[in-house]
DNA sequence: CGAGTTATGTATTGTTCAGTTCAAAACGCG
DNA sequence: CGCGTTTTGAACTGAACAATACATAACTCG
């Protein structure tokens, strides 16, 4: 019917994730994106309606990516609950060690972006984040009570607060990260942030 | 011998402070700058010679005000090594809670920076959060020193990996503050942090 | 009061920004 | 092949950007 995209809109999107992760919003400029993704500005605003849409949209892809891997980790019942939440922290330092740009850590682009949106407004970016902070803690709060049941977890607090607290420490090890921090210091900060769950 | 100031250029870059602290960096432009410190512009670039100079000095105003409280609190030899942590972190969450606009929490502008910095290059800013982590790190280390001879805490970790766990955990409380997180979640969040230090 | 100096307001600079326009190119299908 | 449809590239739009130029205002000191 009519002339097909020369271009795999997915491999378009990974793209520009990249360079929102890399750069922030306000710092990636539609040329970069024209450079990053190759495709012409027309291409990218016929098939994404405005730089907005598609951040919005790498950011659901980001997202998508990264929580489905990390909550596989989680609910892998093969280990014990504490175990699952040292392989978690582990695929964090790997993921920070991984991902660099000019010497410096990327981070990870939901922190990036929570700490970047306080300043804009995309309340539907704000709602992504919130659902996706909602879903990693509800698997979190559930790994904690079975750590509770399996032995592997001894803290008396309740689990919706070490929940929030394993949460928090990946946060503060991405900050750290992006801060300077080694591979090494990061798993010694995970290793101390895990006495905290064997009280 | 000439024309003197009709503004204070201290309270100026409290004010320009203040709106690098709420919308970071690119997106603060010169005229939210002029607006906010009431300045005109020809007296804004005749006293700090560009954004980024300004941005600068302010990011050195906010470090000198804020750790230097911190590591005031930090360094209170009435209370033992644990209690001031803890005062630390309360002063952490009061500022957290205290600090909002548009009904979200403006976190703390160094910890903003460090994120907003992996994107573009100012060395002297970046230099700057160095120094401060640094100097952080230094007090932590003494008080968590200080807390194993007084008792107060008991972790068997080596200082520097506990100084960096506390710091990165202030990092994180700091983002899920902007992620949304209210007072009584900051503070549950401290209560498990804490533990990590009584083993 | 007037010469010298600095601060300030207004106008303007050239650049970059996100987004649009439009004609030509590239295909599928009859 | 050729019509209809969509993609694509290049040129362009107006607005916003950081920064400057310059004339005038405001002050100190002699």
């Amino acid at each position: 019917m009519a002339r097909p995209r020369k271009f795999d809109e997915e491999r378009a999107l990974d793209a520009a994730m990249r360079t929102f992760w890399e750069k922030g919003y306000e710092a990636t400029s539609t040329q970069d994106l024209c450079e990053a993704t190759g495709l012409g500005r027309s291409s990218i605003y016929n098939t994404f309606k405005s730089k907005q849409d598609l951040f919005e949209r790498a950011l659901a892809h980001y997202i998508d990516t990264m929580t489905t891997a990390q909550l596989a980790v989680l609910e892998d019942t093969r280990h014990s609950a504490a175990d699952r939440i040292r392989a978690l922290f582990a695929m964090v330092v790997d993921g920070e060690t991984e991902h660099r740009a000019g010497g410096r850590s990327l981070g990870c682009l939901t922190v990036n972006t929570t700490v970047e949106l306080a300043a804009r407004d995309d309340s539907r970016a704000a709602r992504m984040l919130e659902r996706d902070t909602a879903r990693r803690l509800t698997v979190l709060r559930a790994v904690v009570e079975e750590g509770r049941r399996d032995g592997s977890i001894t803290s008396p607090r309740d689990a919706e607060a070490v929940a929030r607290f394993i949460n928090a420490a990946i946060g503060g090890m991405r900050v750290s990260s992006q801060g300077g921090a080694d591979r090494t210091t990061l798993e010694s900060i995970a290793e101390v942030t895990l006495d905290a769950l064997t009280h």
